[in-house]
RNA sequence: GCCGAAGUGGUGGAAUGGUAGACACGCUAGGUUCAGGGUCUAGUGAGGGCAACCUCGUGCGGGUUCGAGUCCCGCCUUCGGCACCA
């Protein structure tokens, strides 16, 4: 394919340009509209692939638009650096994890320059290097302080093929969310952070987030997963023991048949020797518990149990009922122990029938509700029956009541339950951050001293690749003394997850080189919450949610203001190939570096913004690509040609010429329609068609025609202006043709000017009943009554009047008459 | 199962309740060219008509309205998230 325009010579003179006068650095003037733009920072896996190139090209367009808007604009970029793949590298091809990650971010660094983005580099961030994360240490060390950090045995989810345990949100489908092998559980010890500190206000501010998609919201709110019920308490006979049970239905409770409780309960322990089937009953566990650790638990199996021969007293009715052990109950969701009501929920009516437990209906649908088919719970509303005095009660009325009875009792509770854990944050690897614990054999466990920051992690490690963190192996690193007496003592080996380190590195980049504090707090009360956030709907949870506990944690520490990150989040859709993600066992992936040599940044960057609105899945298509390159390369055309020309650029003045004066009443749509796009919802595909629709109007201009070349080369320069902050090269480049000096980045947005796009008729659409038919071009201002002489005597419109009679005309004013007729 | 989003030409996608299909890809014809490529011009939802025009058309079925891709009710399909959460 031959070359259309010499893009390759362009950029790279732009570029250089752009370095030579430091175009891309903050400026930070006090008193100054301040804009923060941020794109979601890689893992530098060594390669950017398309997504990458879609994500930066957004906040690019973006950034450069609010700074000819007047704002100063931070418009950082970093790396993501600590994580799995770099200690993988090491084990397969035996380079230091350090040496690859410091590669694969200089080849990448290479790659979004030759993008022309406009990041300013001298505020990078790197989280794998000790001016980074020491601050991961630092907060730890002020979240242990305040209890936000502690440490506790439980049974964990474990990747067999990472080596290491994962948080509840890193699970996905029972499937490690890395490398997709099947999570196991273990028991261990691991480091959490109180995230459950902060559920409540994690909630209740997603409502505040209008500028979040309403998706993410809602998974978050799902995940957090509040629901409210009753605590409800059970005796258990001859024991001094009593078993809660959360429900969100104490509407049920005279329903109840029996109870169910966690196979890995703590209770368990002072209740098993009491039961007649204690052998049978441990043994029950342990193959439930085996099983758990074994199987990949992708779905739910077959509900399993086992009668303790214990017995429970109703808190009611006082009747006795069965205590029996489930597979089916989550130890770790409200209390761990669940009441069975197998009228109204199918779960317990599986477990009923399958081991021949009572069933006792006590909601009565209502009348008109279709009777449910037999052999099902009915989980619908209804009133009450067989339930005492509350008999006839509406269920949801019910609610209220039998809580209060109970309260009455000291029975049990209003009661709100949250799906959300704490968020354990240990990992048995090498490339993270260590987490500064020391354990004495007299102290105990011993914070670092804040003074001794930050904890080295050490280079001179064994990458064997046999199991277990190379830091447990390194007697260097845990063999230390005690900071309180000196004694012995070991450092703890584990790390932080990865998570950590992009949980507020927003905040870094407001400060990025301070050597005595995280960040000044000054410099986040100027530039957080960052004003636009871009990135992968995949991190709707881990990320964003790890990020809103994170800050404020750090408002209640007192040095951010901000209780929330991120003001605006914009959620890009992913690159399709072919009707599916681009991934390397597909052998459908485009290669950023091929498209930008073959076609230049610009193009790529114009396409990728072109071809869908930013928040949806975008179809790569080869062909597509070059209608981006054929505009940019018709634009390069007519500039050239029209710059030979020596006629000045005059501002338009009305030469009386229709043709022109509506040629300029297009310049300035233009510019309403574009800024209105940028300015409404990032419509960046639709504000790029409105450049291509003004470049067409503009070629029909002739360029030799000294009566139109000052306004050709005002549009023109309008266009260029507008589009600069999608193809920033070639924009600058024939910005200069034209004869304008300055970067285009310092020039103030175009302003539309109403009286310019004042046209002298405009198309009236003539509607009969609805249908249309006829347009007529007709001045804007007409009087209802000329409008409708004129329809009448519209050609078309009478011969469609035959044989009706006008019934009553709707107008609406500069747009349409609609003539509402009847047969005659 | 629960929650959410989306269904518009051959394709990607446009349309504050007011001309459905902007803009682009592709395709067709023509100009340029020895030729191919590229590029330029015109056409391009379906059906009918020489034409002016006419009819139909935004997943399906109803409804509201002078007027519905858009609002309401009921379905279908696809995609995404969660999932034994009591």
């Amino acid at each position: 394919m031959s070359s259309l325009y010499p893009f390759e010579q362009i950029e790279t003179s732009v570029q250089e340009r752009w370095k030579r006068e430091n175009a891309f650095s903050l400026k930070d003037r006090p008193g100054q509209k301040t804009f923060y733009c941020l794109e979601m920072f890689p893992y530098p896996s060594g390669r950017i692939h398309m997504g990458h190139v879609r994500n930066y090209s957004i906040g690019d367009a973006l950034a450069r638009y609010k700074r000819m808007r007047g704002f100063d604009v931070l418009h950082p970029m970093g790396w993501d650096s600590f994580g799995l793949p770099a200690e993988n590298a090491a084990i397969q091809r035996g380079i230091h994890p350090a040496a690859w990650t410091e590669q694969n971010i200089a080849h990448m660094k290479e790659q979004l320059g030759r993008l022309g983005l406009s990041y300013d580099w001298s505020r990078e961030v790197t989280t794998c290097l000790p001016e980074y994360y020491r601050w991961n240490q630092w907060f730890f060390l002020k979240f242990y302080e305040k209890g936000l950090a502690y440490k506790k045995a439980g049974l964990l989810n474990w990747c067999a093929s990472c080596l290491t345990v994962l948080a509840n949100e890193q699970v996905e489908e029972g499937l490690c969310w890395r490398c997709k092998s099947p999570v196991t559980l273990r028991s261990m010890e691991q480091w959490y952070f109180k995230i459950t500190d902060y559920t409540g206000e994690l909630l209740d501010a997603l409502s505040d987030l209008h500028g979040w998609p309403e998706k993410v919201r809602i998974m978050q709110g799902n995940w957090i997963g509040k629901s409210e019920g009753a605590e409800i308490r059970f005796a258990v006979q001859d024991s001094p023991v009593e078993l809660s049970v959360f429900t969100t239905r104490p509407d049920t409770l005279f329903g109840v048949t029996f109870i169910t409780i966690a196979p890995e309960h703590p209770a368990l322990d002072g209740l098993l020797p009491l039961s007649p089937q204690k052998a049978s009953n441990e043994a029950f566990i342990r193959e439930v518990l085996h099983k758990r650790t074994t199987d990949r638990n992708t779905e739910p199996g077959e509900k399993e149990g086992v009668d303790t021969g214990l017995r429970v007293v109703h808190p009611l009715t006082g009747d006795i009922l069965p205590l029996w052990i489930g597979n089916f109950v989550v130890a770790s969701y409200g209390t761990g122990v669940v009441m069975g009501v197998p009228a109204h929920d199918e779960r317990d009516h599986e477990f009923a029938r399958k081991y021949g437990l009572p069933i006792k209906e006590v909601i009565a649908p209502p009348i008109a509700h279709e009777p449910h088919p037999p052999g099902m719970a009915y989980t619908g509303p209804g009133h009450l029956i067989h339930s005492g005095s509350f008999n006839g009660l509406s269920n949801e009325l019910a609610k209220g009541k039998i809580i209060a009875e109970l309260e009455n009792r000291g029975k049990g509770n209003r009661k709100v339950t949250f799906r959300l854990r704490d968020w354990g944050i240990s990992r048995q690897r090498y490339w993270g951050t260590p987490i500064p614990i020391i354990y004495c054999e007299h102290c105990g466990t011993v914070p670092v001293p804040e003074s001794d920051l930050p904890v080295i992690l050490p280079r001179d490690v064994a990458f064997t690749g046999k199991g277990g963190s190379p830091l447990a192996e390194s007697e260097s690193f845990y063999r230390t003394t005690c900071p309180n007496c000196q004694a012995p003592s070991r450092r703890e080996t584990d790390t932080m997850d990865t998570f950590v380190d992009s949980s507020w590195y927003f905040l870094r980049f407001t400060d990025p080189s301070n050597p005595k504090e995280p960040f000044a707090k000054d410099a986040a009360r100027r530039w957080i919450p960052v004003d636009q956030y871009i990135g992968g709907v995949e991190h709707a949870i881990l990320h964003l949610l790890y990020s809103r506990f994170f800050t404020r944690a750090l408002k209640d520490l007192g040095i951010v203001d901000s209780p929330e990150p991120f003001r605006s989040l914009l959620t890009q859709g992913m690159v399709l190939k072919d009707g599916s993600k681009m991934s390397k066992s597909k052998g459908n992936v485009v290669d950023p570096d091929h498209l930008v040599e073959r076609y230049g940044a610009d193009t790529v960057r114009l396409f990728t913004l072109f071809s869908a609105p930013p928040d949806k899945d975008l179809a790569w298509d080869d062909k597509a690509v070059e209608g981006a390159y054929r505009f940019l390369g018709r634009l390069y055309q007519r500039v050239s040609e029209i710059a030979k020309n020596p006629s000045p650029a005059a501002s338009a003045k009305d030469t009386g010429n229709p043709a022109q004066k509506s040629l300029l009443a297009k310049i300035h749509e233009t510019i309403r329609d574009v800024t209105f796009d940028l300015e409404s919802n990032n419509q960046m595909n639709t504000a790029i068609a409105r450049l291509m629709e003004l470049l067409n109007a503009l070629s029909a201009g002739n360029p030799e025609n000294p009566e139109e070349v000052p306004l050709l080369k005002e549009g023109y320069t309008t266009l260029i202006l507008l589009l600069s902050p999608f193809a920033p090269h070639l924009s600058q480049h024939l910005y200069a043709l034209l004869g304008h000096k300055g970067l285009l980045l310092d020039q103030p947005w175009p302003e539309a000017r109403e009286e310019a796009m004042v046209r002298e008729e405009i198309p009236f659409v003539i509607q009969i009943n609805g249908k249309l038919r006829a347009t007529l071009m007709l001045p804007p201002d007409i009087e209802r009554a000329d409008l409708l002489k004129k329809a009448l005597e519209d050609e078309r419109i009478q011969r469609n009047l035959v044989g009706m009679k006008l019934q009553k005309e709707i107008y609406v004013p500069g747009k349409l008459l609609n003539l509402v007729v009847v047969p005659r």
